[in-house]
DNA sequence: CAGTATCCCAAGCGATACTG
DNA sequence: CAGTATCGCTTGGGATACTG
């Protein structure tokens, strides 16, 4: 089915995918992140543990802490002298969905037969961690079911019959 | 807290996340993507709307086929000449949680105040789809819930007490 | 309409060297 | 240890032109 021409009307500029790709879609970003999330919060220890040249590391240190993503903080171990390490700040903890659903998809279609690298457990009970989809009336969402999206309050395009995302 | 040596082994080939993000990190993907899963099929269409060149789109659509991620069918509408669509496999499905995320992600950080440009409702119910994190035994995982990650059957790491992803 | 082929050019990665 | 500055050099995007 030919799309109707309002599709052109979505800029990309205005979809809310398009500008968290520009975040997370540059180069790097995505494993510096998962470093982050796992731990590590030290320049030098993300430069060799992901083998990023340093001035590329340093600029995608930059862009999360101006996306409010990561925040770069002092601190001092006692006897020590001071140091710096990146954290992620509660909105960088929004992207853990994100790197969940890769990981899932990456478990299920990417990996060696021996099965996935790494497990992600609920540290209160042990049980494994899952990416779910459901609707505000506690819906699930299988994988199949149909989505419609509609213009929002920040929309500039106009409705359309297409289904899925937006 | 610095990060014992245990982490370089974990390769970043054989991490679930990285190998994910080789094929959704390059530039255009994730915007091709959302196309697809807003119904855009055709060559022209996806390369008309998205102003990506067409060499580039060519080999973009060639990555996804060979992930399994889309399929290239001919078709025919009844008394037009024959066409090719780009379709997502079952497999590519599968990467509307991804896409989902990022976008709430998006709505929630990178909007403009009026709201979020795009809703997307249950089709059944019209319900506001969510991305939800939990764990096997129905506990919701809130965003700063505590996660462990530990190595799993395709590991090629060892264990450490870091937290949250892998 | 649906691509492929070719060219040019800039962005940006990586290496290295240098400062607090 | 934690970066910034400089500098090739390559990758790969964009425009254009060309085929089924």
């Amino acid at each position: 089915m030919r799309l109707p021409t309002p599709w052109r009307e979505l800029e990309s500029g205005v979809c809310s995918i398009a500008r968290t790709a520009e975040l997370i879609g540059q180069p790097w970003m995505l494993l510096v992140l998962r470093d982050l999330f796992n731990g590590v919060r030290r320049f030098d220890d993300l430069a060799e543990h992901l083998s990023i040249a340093r001035n590329v590391l340093s600029r995608r240190l930059a862009a999360l802490v101006e996306a409010g993503v990561v925040q770069r903080t002092d601190y001092r171990e006692p006897g020590q002298r001071a140091r710096q390490e990146y954290r992620l700040t509660p909105a960088g903890w929004d992207l853990r969905p994100v790197l969940l659903a890769m990981m899932a998809y990456g478990d299920r279609h990417l990996t060696d037969p021996d099965g996935p690298p790494t497990l992600v457990d609920h540290a209160g009970c042990g049980g494994a961690v899952r990416v779910a989809l459901e609707c505000e009336y506690g819906h699930r969402i299988e994988p199949d079911t149909r989505l419609t999206g509609t213009p929002g309050p920040g929309a500039r395009w106009r409705s359309t019959s297409s289904t899925a995302t937006g």
